[in-house]
DNA sequence: ATTGTTTCAGAAAGCGGTTACCGAATCAGT
DNA sequence: ACTGATTCGGTAACCGCTTTCTGAAACAAT
């Protein structure tokens, strides 16, 4: 049978091992010893498939490597999209520990989409990669669940671990590393902190019902207002529809045209919306911190800019983690852990006593 | 011969076509065609196929399936880190393109090391990429850009591109698609600003000798001096060491306790450098804009937590572009392409005349 | 009933590597 | 000089999939 070159390309095709073989004047199995680790050849030998390699610009072809059997590990990262701080930094800690570890690193990202989330986990399962991590939250229905469930057992069976970060276990027998963050233990270290300051109107913004991570916030603020003792006000929690700057600044414009001005504190569901909202206040008269105070959440660039006082966040260290235990749970097999990362308030200058 | 298992792993093998199709009591060509498209099969065949494949979980193995002749084509982007937003923009452009072009992506850090760039590269020229995108610069010497050209000419041997973002072409006869943008434009306009709004001692803020995208920007501040007739005192010109938060803060302080104090403005080289510059002149009880003025590059996070008058740069655009035309070239052939692409002022509120 | 078309499915040849197995040549030992 | 241990390097069998070529049914047409 005549077969097609094996890429119709339009420059040349790319040079094989028995191209090289061949000019060198030795056989494949050489070639491939020598290039590939260790191997006792005369240096005569050596030479002669190295300069062939050089005059052919041979490069291996990773397919056909992994293929016959060794191929560099690899773990797949796939997130919501890379222009968020957040999960840039925790894909900065996966590549690091990745790095750490001799492993390479897939990335592709989602949107936010749970249907596009799933064929990416589809996608990493046929490229074999060691670890599938997945980050962040998706609004995800009943056939979502099932089919996460099904890929974490898929995985499993062939050796690999699906990872969740910053997001709840699938379900108690799905078998998943799971690594979050103290989200709760973040707000009411937030909202402690202004309460401590003598606040007790304290407006919380952004929350979208539904994302696990923001109702873990939301319910650390009302567990800091329960033990101080503070009345819990629905009305000082907006609701807002997504969690960027311009949400922060709508929500908080809107609020100071339409609703009563009588917080004395702000408690921002993350940085970006903290920023958007310290401008709606400046374009109000108002100034943080001196008529108004502010705690953010996240510990990224906002915080730095205003010098905010904020929940930080171990970023990095979500991805690190995520590789190590997916890398060690492999090894050990067993129950899949379940870590919680600590968070903790970085005190910068946003917020002051209240005066009353 | 006796073969080992095709990976050890802890779990089981993955299961394979071979498999599916005894399952159905097939073939494997059987199987393979209706997997891949649509092959008039009987639907009782079909059926029995899509059954055996559901009950053994099966995935197709990527690499064999891209070793037969058919996988998904990729392309390559290799960047400094993610936590960069100006990378991670451009990353982002990428992606997206590469979507709308049906491509994957395939990602690599390098540190900023001229050396783990060679090495991404032709990690990436094995892994069959499409397109190598670079994007951002690096300190570099004779020996990597050897190794560089020689790549560039091996990956169009092969049909493939190497693509070169925000950073000068490699040399006249190395082929590489290059989209620049237009840093000494921007730079130009930034300062034209101040120095119509009365500024005359601008302090530029930053430069880092040796990296291109900042010696375009400080030609541009150059020369809006000079079509200004104001004259250009080297002293104003602050040297620093990385493009962070911290060294902007840095250079602000160290000039505030040393320096003379007789700028009014300041052009930083980036808006993280703005930032840093302004908590340093916050602490020194100088107001952002009422007292100096201060004009940043690249219209990041921190312009819009100061809202800051900036450059806009298109970041990403420059990843869409990059896909683009890597992938329009490969169709042509011909002479590589090079854009640059414009930037522009985003005026905010932080610039103010000067007061005499 | 016989022949000409379709339709559907199988056999087998690669894709480009790796590596188990084996043979030839080189070296040392007596 | 002859044998046994090394060293080097070749042969060929896979890895798991795609696809060409080919053939057997199934159907329509004469």
């Amino acid at each position: 049978m005549t077969r097609r070159a094996s890429e119709p390309v339009n420059g040349r095709r790319r040079s094989t091992i028995r191209e090289v073989a061949e000019r060198a004047g030795v056989s494949v199995a050489t070639v491939s010893r020598i290039l590939s680790g260790d191997y006792p050849a005369s240096p005569a030998t050596r030479k002669r498939v190295m300069r062939a390699v050089e005059e052919l610009d041979y490069v291996a072809n990773a397919h056909a490597r992994a293929l016959a059997g060794t191929s560099a590990k690899s773990i797949a990262i796939v997130l919501n999209s890379v222009i968020s701080p957040h999960y840039a930094h925790v894909a900065q800690g996966v590549e690091a520990q990745a790095a750490v570890e001799g492993r390479l690193c897939l990335i592709g990202t989602t949107g936010g989409d749970a249907e596009r989330e799933l064929a990416m986990v589809k996608f990493m399962r046929e490229q074999h990669a060691e670890a599938v991590i997945l980050v962040g939250n998706v609004v995800a229905d009943e056939k979502y669940h099932k089919r996460m469930g099904q890929y974490a057992h898929a995985l499993t069976a062939i050796g690999s671990r699906l990872v969740l970060c910053g997001r709840p276990p699938l379900g108690p027998d799905v078998p998943a590393v799971v690594v979050e963050y103290d989200n709760a233990g973040g707000a009411f270290a937030a909202t402690s902190h202004l309460l401590s300051a003598g606040h007790e109107r304290i407006l919380c913004l952004g929350r979208r019902p539904g994302y696990t991570t923001q109702d873990g916030r939301v319910a650390g603020y009302r567990k800091a207002l329960a033990a101080h003792r503070v009345p819990h006000d629905p009305a000082l929690e907006v609701e807002g529809t997504t969690m960027e700057w311009h949400e922060g600044y709508r929500m908080m414009k809107e609020r100071l045209a339409t609703g009563p001005r009588d917080f004395t504190a702000v408690f921002a569901l993350n940085d970006l919306i903290a920023s958007g909202a310290c401008r709606a206040l400046t374009e109000h008269g108002l100034r943080v911190p001196d008529d108004v105070s502010m705690v953010g959440f996240d510990d990224l660039q906002p915080s730095l800019d205003l010098n905010l006082t904020t929940v930080h966040l171990p970023h990095e260290e979500i991805g690190r983690t995520a590789v190590r235990l997916a890398l060690e749970h492999e090894a050990r097999g067993g129950t899949p852990p379940h870590v919680v990362l600590g968070t903790h308030l970085v005190i910068r200058d946003s917020v002051r006593p209240r005066v009353s």
